[in-house]
RNA sequence: UAUAAAGCAGUUCUA
């Protein structure tokens, strides 16, 4: 069974979760007993993939092979619930578990995250009063996703307020505690704010990451401040920290804003030649620049070589397109386009 | 051997 878990989590983690199902099915049950662990392994890859009623099934399933599914796996499908935007279920979920266990510091921080997520602060709020008052203790996850929450609500003060009374209750905020504050206040047009978090994490000696930097990076683009994007990016590398594809799809999305597409292209040149492919989003960025600057023309070059390239525009892509055709009066083409894209399966949103 | 948190592209030029 151990082994066969080894095996069914590979596959999950790959997104096959169905290939697993399938062992899971034809062979581990007709050889062994599964255990608590091949349940938890199976209703995760259920749940990421959004089949909630497969992965309820499978929990009941659990009794019939006289397991109780235990707190890790209720509380995996209680994230699954929540990641579905099915809320309201996972609250009825969360108090069944309350029911019949006591919730731990996974189980509240994966029902607050699924509340800010849905808008719903405040709630998010009290949830963690009430685990406080029931003797469960949060942890540095949990005032994470409350921080990344306010930031999200338009409340980087109170999540910065936040940040201090974790720090006075004696847990120290981590690199993804800094990099949510820092993002949210970059995207409340606070990036002087966020700069200063970026000097605390320093005098912290929480050294920043590449999603840190790559947050900065983008409030700087943003703001149109593409300069200092730059020097920020040279920090980053300066210290070691090696940008990823999102890093440098943010500087290219920043060159196009501030309509320097040229160097926009050449930076994507460059990174070819570099051997990073660029993706979907990359391309988008240039495409967005182009129909913005009404060389919508050019925009569907750009398209027709992602294509090549093996990058198949998505639907946000053919948005982009679509609205630069309309907006320089193309809207028969525009039209053509959109039913190009529903040719190719992709559903308009 | 299984569970929770952070970063990128599109839709109302609001003169």
């Amino acid at each position: 069974t151990f082994t066969y878990n080894c095996l069914l989590d590979a596959l999950v983690r790959t997104k096959q979760h169905r290939k697993a199902y399938k062992i899971y099915r034809r062979e581990l049950i007709r050889q062994m007993q599964p255990d608590i662990f091949t349940f938890g392994i199976l209703v995760r890859g259920f749940c990421n993939a959004g089949e909630l009623g497969e992965a309820k099934a499978l929990l009941d399933e659990m009794e019939k092979f006289g397991l109780s599914p235990g707190l890790v796996t209720l509380n995996t499908f209680l994230h699954g619930l929540c990641r579905a935007g099915e809320l309201s279920s996972a609250l009825d979920f969360f108090h069944q578990i309350s029911e019949h266990s006591e919730p731990d510091v996974i189980t509240y921080s994966t029902l607050i995250d699924g509340l800010c997520k849905a808008g719903k602060i405040d709630d998010a709020c009290s949830l963690l009063q009430k685990m406080v008052e029931k003797g469960c203790v949060p942890n540095v996850v949990t005032y994470s996703t409350l921080v990344d929450g306010l930031c999200k609500a338009n409340k980087p003060e109170e999540a910065h307020q936040l940040l201090h009374e974790m720090t006075k209750r004696g847990y120290s905020p981590n690199v993804v505690t800094y990099t949510a504050l820092i993002d949210g206040l970059c995207k409340c047009d606070r990036l002087d704010s966020a700069m200063e978090v970026m000097e605390q994490m320093k005098k912290e000696k929480c050294p920043a990451n590449a999603v840190t930097y790559t947050s900065l990076i983008n409030g700087l683009c943003k703001a149109g401040r593409v300069d200092e994007a730059h020097k920020v990016l040279q920090e980053m590398t300066a210290g070691g920290c090696i940008p990823d594809a999102v890093t440098y799809n943010v500087i290219v999305d920043g060159l196009c804003r501030t309509n320097e597409l040229d160097k926009a292209q050449e930076l994507v040149q460059e990174l070819v030649k570099r051997d990073y492919t660029p993706n979907v989003v990359t391309y988008s960025s240039l495409i967005s620049g182009l129909c913005k600057a009404g060389r919508v023309e050019e925009a569907l070059d750009v398209m027709q070589e992602m294509w090549q390239n093996g990058c198949p525009a998505n639907v946000i892509t053919y948005t982009i397109v679509i609205d630069g055709l309309c907006k320089v009066g193309k809207v028969d083409a525009a039209y053509k386009l959109l039913e190009h894209m529903v040719d190719k399966g992709l559903v308009p949103t």
